[in-house]
RNA sequence: GUGCUAGUAGCUUAGUUGGUUAAAGUCUUUGCCUGAUAAGCAAAGGAGCGGAGGUUCGAGUCCUUCCUAGCACACCA
């Protein structure tokens, strides 16, 4: 055990995370911090995996923050808080920057190459910056156990999910179905719905949207009297005229009203009859169309201004349903039911926002459509492809099917989207529809895209009411950046719709951080949630272990690798399969290795085919799994679950999480795909308390992006301010569920306000405690025999303690790091040590000077462990080098220490009181200084302070010697008579008078601010105030007032609130001259400083001077002496030159100092 | 478009159940103190609380509406 406190040179937090991190790893203390929890509680914490395929950034060392927060926090609190690092490592973003390495498309894969070469290139980059995030996890002080991660593509993690999906299979809440979903025909896949609630994923965009006009089908009728049969049309708006040949209904709200408009097309300018929706009339007949009265005004010739309309009939969507109309393009017919296609039917979601109340409906391209289509028993269009099977009439790749072939407009085998083409392809395309409409374009300038195409014809034939350019948000794959279309396909479901309910009771028991996400947002997101669409048609991630018979007849779904070799083992006797390639595996082995020879994957398990009770053989479902499962599955998978460490989800030693926390952009889906596996098949919540953190923005409120070159590079910011500052900034600045305005002048501001001051008390503390030996070996004084300052202090850092422990409890880490930095600046650096200064470097080692060191320690012992779970480096130096000292603790370093204990029995609230007057009066009087021009050196003879009441007296009592030190006064006079001397002022307390007489509020307070010094006076001795006012009786009693003393004539004064405090400025030869002499050792001080003088060091002084200043010096001698620690004074002439020159009393002083 | 959150001095934030003159820090200027000195104290400057209405004796706090930002949601034709 040393002697002596650590010194150092100055602050600088970067190296002291360096000098840490190496005690951290030379001495194990991340993993004793877990072992010397052993047998306690455990805090169950559960790390969502990041995906190393990225660099780490600012915002993960956020969110990062966040977590080792609570973790470290519930450490010292006792609780045993292991945390498992791990990796998410399927998924889309991984393929698709391996196929943009590799120079391959998705369709590449499995022909040029393997799918396992290609899977192989996935395991290999998906890891590739590992070794970056294991540095960052290091440098930001972030403790998970990263020896020992779960890794998502490892067989024990993908047989746990397996499992998972079993008893959701198993428990009947799994179903396969045909549905519209978002697909992205460049990414070759189909996106979940959060893909699509990525950021960035809806874009606006401008379209060519159409109104196309659907003649009725001859023989019908319509439910108008006078309408002309031949020229009557259906209106109907779309955005996507690309998906207009594919319509089979039009859609109407049975409850809209419709009417029959006569008019013209304003393109071919025929005589048309439309209906549409009532109330849509003036938007649909807006600009060229003027309404018009009567049959007479009617009238339109090609050429006039304007194209005149009239209402000529209205009737109810329901009577327009089953009203069959003629196919707008008839390129092709739905393979099926084709007689019922082209029918008017109803259905709820119409509107009449926009378009015309009647909504084109193509079954194969959006979700509605289908939903309605399907009720009304009309068929989607879907035709036979060369292998007899139905398909929709745009294929995977984007592209329209060769039946659009269109002489004239091209369309077949087109991308539906411009924005599908690539390269040159646009310009090629543009070449092509030259030649074949050059006899309706002249001289085509640029590419037109098939919706252009489709609305030019729609015009020629009299088809379009209406073409316009649109500008509305669109959904885009977030990783091609491309539109999506809707696009109907085979997939798995989880019925999530059904469980609603259960959902959410769950989720009203978890505990959100802040509240509002949970009860609103992830709340309401549950209350409309939708089936969880599971499949994925990729190769990299989790097969669906599900094997089904060529007639669908029979299926299997495998639960764990025993199963699949039992099933294969099965095929193989059937004669099936040749081998059984999982031969090799020994079941009930949990080794790694018996593990590491198998593999999963697509590659894999695609060349297992199984066998059914019948004997037929069954092949794997194509599909892979969302690889938002793969994450959801953590809290089990992690543990390789339920094959191994069973008990600890079954016993619920290891589950539910009891913190989680995520950054709100990111995780809405691992929130949610926890939950949802958690409640169907633990009917239980995946975690109790989780927090989501904001985002990091740029210091001007923009997003942090690469593009735009104002992201925060993580390490240069930790080597250049050290992750201490950039962490309690990151804490402190805002709460961590608001967007933090990332700005580095808030990270210095934070290493000087906060670990400055606590660096320089230590340094403070470190060099008297050193000097005088101080090793915390006597006894702890007694409370009650401690100086008041020291009460004072203590009883605040009680508070304190119980203040951080509640804001911890409660996660609100950034309430908890604001009250220590108050702490620290507010009351132990700037009140208690200055004010203690002097005990502790003058006199001898005495009680008080030994209780101002024990107290001191304390303070600082304590903060440093109650902040170690924010800036866990500089504390664990702080606490190591206080307690290398005095050895008061067995740890050896600060998180391995317990929480603090709140003594209530050192917490006085008086005495906070009282201390709360000293601050206030002293700040008053040096304010008063300082307008009169007073130095604080200078003193002054008295100050006088009226008494509000007992209380106040007798606490102003106690601290008064506090208040005379600061302010450099002699004597305080308190003043209990103060008729006659001080002016007072009344003013009507709002908050007590308000309830009772609410409507007199303003007479009364204009009444009472007319009041003189005799009212006052009289309501001070009536005990209150009764009269009338506006004819009503009012009565107020004295606490209905606040009567504050406001001036004394003739002296100097200062009030704030109730208080008011008068200086006496006079200046008399004794009090000169003893400011002389403050000036003196001030100089002298300074003198001996500048002479590079030990604090110890013994001085002999010299001065020459003039008689005042000498006469100073000899009064107060001894004074002097003892300040500046002068065995001697002597007074000669000196050479000015060689000495301190000083200016006082108008006059050259020369001091002359020699060490003795 | 809908929902959630936020909008308070140049900047970063605090403002409890509505109660008199809106609070800190930072910043700028000025003065002071100091054997903790890249700190500290004091004074001055700077907002009327995003805008507009309303409820109330009284609104930064409650209500309505609009604007801005971020996030989430959306099948929107």
């Amino acid at each position: 055990m040393s002697q002596k406190y650590p010194e150092y040179k100055g602050l600088n937090l970067p190296n002291v995370a360096e000098r840490v991190l190496k005690n951290w790893e030379e001495n194990r203390i991340f993993q004793k911090s877990i072992d010397t929890r052993e047998g306690n509680p455990p805090f169950i914490f559960t790390e969502g995996p990041p995906s190393a395929n990225g660099m780490p950034g600012i915002h993960h060392a956020m969110a990062r923050s966040i977590k080792d927060i609570f973790c470290r926090y519930k450490t010292l609190k006792g609780y045993q808080v292991k945390r498992k690092a791990g990796w998410d490592t399927h998924g889309l973003p991984v393929e698709l920057k391996v196929e943009k390495e590799l120079g391959i498309t998705k369709e590449d894969i499995g022909t040029k190459i393997s799918i396992e070469d290609y899977n192989k290139a996935c395991r290999e980059s998906v890891m590739r910056y590992t070794d970056e995030w294991n540095k960052l996890t290091e440098k930001m002080g972030y403790w998970v156990n990263m020896d020992d991660p779960y890794i998502t593509y490892e067989s024990k993690y993908m047989e746990s999910v397996w499992w998972l999906l079993g008893q959701i299979y198993n428990k009947d809440l799994m179903y396969k179905g045909y549905t519209i979903q978002p697909y992205s025909p460049k990414a070759g896949t189909g996106l979940s719905s959060h893909e699509i609630n990525q950021p960035g994923a809806y874009q606006d965009v401008k379209d060519t949207t159409c109104v196309a006009q659907f003649k009725l089908k001859a023989g019908e009728q319509v439910p108008f009297e006078n309408a002309n049969l031949d020229l009557v049309h259906f209106l109907a708006w779309t955005t996507t005229p690309w998906t207009l040949p594919s319509n089979t209904a039009l859609t109407v709200g049975p409850k809209i009203d419709y009417v029959l408009v006569k008019s013209w097309n304003q393109y071919t300018h025929e005589p048309i009859e439309v209906i549409l929706a009532k109330n849509l009339v003036a938007k649909q007949f807006a600009k060229k169309y003027k309404v018009v009265e009567s049959a007479d005004e009617l009238v339109y010739t090609k050429g006039d201004k304007k194209i005149p309309y009239q209402v000529i009939g209205e009737c109810k969507g329901t009577d327009l349903e089953g009203i069959k109309y003629e196919q707008l393009l008839d390129y092709c017919q739905p393979y099926e039911d084709a007689d019922k296609a082209f029918v008017v039917i109803p259905g709820d979601f119409v509107t009449t926002e926009d378009g015309t109340g009647i909504v084109h409906t193509a079954p194969t391209f959006g979700a509605d459509d289908a939903m309605v289509a399907k009720a009304a028993g009309v068929p989607p269009m879907l035709i036979l492809d060369e292998n007899e099977t139905p398909v929709p009439l745009v294929d995977l790749q984007g592209r329209f099917r060769k039946e659009l072939n269109d002489p004239t407009f091209g369309l077949g085998g087109e991308y539906v989207k411009a924005e599908y083409l690539e390269g040159d392809e646009a310009e090629e395309e543009l070449t092509i529809q030259r030649e074949k409409l050059k006899d309706i374009i002249a001289d085509l300038k640029a590419y037109m895209s098939v919706d252009d195409r489709i609305t030019l014809k729609l015009k020629i034939e009299n088809k379009a009411f209406k073409i316009e350019k649109y500008e509305h948000s669109y959904p885009h794959c977030w990783r091609t950046d491309k539109p999506i279309l809707y696009y109907p396909l085979d997939s798995w479901f989880i019925k999530v719709a059904e469980n609603r309910e259960r959902l959410v009771e769950l989720n009203n028991t978890i505990n959100w951080q802040p509240k509002s996400t949970g009860e609103g947002r992830f709340g309401e997101w549950l209350k409309n949630a939708n089936d969880w669409n599971l499949s994925r048609s990729r190769y990299w991630g989790i097969p669906i272990p599900i094997w089904t018979s060529e007639d669908g007849t029979e299926q299997i779904c495998i639960s764990s690798v025993e199963e699949l070799k039992a099933e294969a083992q099965k095929a193989v006797d059937a004669g099936i399969m040749d081998a059984n390639p999982l031969a090799g595996f020994e079941v009930g082995n949990m080794s790694q290795e018996n593990y590491d020879q198998v593999d999963l994957h697509k590659n894999y398990v695609d060349q297992i085919t199984l066998v059914s009770p019948t004997g037929k053989p069954m092949t794997r479902e194509a599909d892979l799994i969302d690889v938002w499962f793969d994450s959801g599955s953590v809290p089990y998978a992690q543990h390789h679950y339920p094959f191994e460490n069973k008990e600890l989800i079954d016993d619920r030693k290891g589950f539910p999480s009891d913190f989680i926390a995520e950054g709100v952009d990111q995780t809405r889906g691992w929130f949610y795909t926890q939950h949802v596996i958690a409640a169907l098949v633990f009917d239980s919540v995946a975690y109790k308390n989780v927090m989501s953190n904001g985002l990091v923005l740029d210091k001007f409120g923009k997003k942090m992006s690469k593009r735009l070159g104002n992201a925060v590079e993580p390490f240069g910011n930790l080597a250049t301010y050290g992750a201490d500052a950039t962490r309690w900034y990151m804490v402190t600045n805002a709460q961590p569920w608001d967007n933090l305005k990332f700005n580095e002048d808030g990270i210095t501001e934070v290493q000087r306000k906060f670990f400055g001051t606590l660096y320089n008390t230590y340094s403070f503390f470190g060099l008297y405690a050193s000097i005088d030996n101080f090793t915390y070996s006597e006894d702890e004084i007694a409370i009650n025999e401690r100086p008041e300052i020291d009460r004072w202090i203590l009883s605040k850092l009680n508070t304190l303690i119980g203040a951080v422990d509640g804001s911890f409890e409660a996660f609100e880490p950034t309430k908890a790091g604001r009250l220590i930095q108050a702490f620290v600046n507010d009351e132990l650096s700037n009140w208690y040590v200055r004010l203690c200064r002097r005990r502790f470097w003058k006199g001898d080692y005495t009680t008080d000077k030994i209780s101002a060191y024990q107290t001191l320690y304390r303070c600082l012992e304590t903060v440093a462990i109650l902040s170690s779970p924010i800036a866990p480096f500089y504390t664990d130096e702080l606490f190591q080098d206080l307690n290398s000292v005095t050895g008061r603790h067995q740890v050896e370093s600060v998180h391995l220490a317990d929480f603090p204990k709140v003594n209530e029995a050192e917490i006085d609230l008086d005495l906070e009181e009282k201390m709360g007057i000293a601050q206030k009066v002293s700040s008053m009087v040096l304010s008063l200084r300082q307008g009169a021009k007073l130095k604080v050196r200078q003193p002054l003879q008295k100050i006088m302070v009226p008494i509000l009441d007992g209380d106040f007296a007798r606490r102003l009592e106690d601290v008064k010697h506090i208040v005379l030190s600061e302010t450099n006064i002699k004597e305080i006079d308190m003043l209990e008579d103060t008729e006659g001397i001080l002016v007072k002022k009344i003013k009507p307390n709002f908050k007590t008078i308000g309830p009772k007489y609410g409507k007199q509020m303003k007479a009364i307070a204009a009444m009472v601010g007319q009041w003189t010094s005799a009212d006052i006076s009289s309501v001070e001795a009536n005990n209150g105030w009764k009269g009338e006012l506006n004819g009503e009786a009012i009565e107020l009693e004295l606490t209905d007032f606040d009567i504050v003393t406001d001036d004394i004539p003739g002296w100097l004064v200062a009030s704030e609130g109730r208080m008011t405090v008068a200086l006496d400025i006079t200046l008399n030869d004794e009090l000169k001259s003893e400011g002389i002499a403050r000036e003196l050792v001030s100089r002298i001080q300074n003198y001996r400083k500048d002479s590079g003088l030990e604090v110890m060091d013994r001085i002999q002084l010299t001065f020459d001077t003039n008689e005042v200043v000498k006469s100073a010096i000899e009064t107060n001698q001894e004074y002097i002496k003892a300040e500046v620690l002068a065995e001697g004074i002597v007074f000669e002439n000196l050479e000015a030159s060689n000495h301190l020159l000083a200016d006082l009393e108008e006059g050259n002083t020369v001091i002359g100092l020699a060490k003795v």
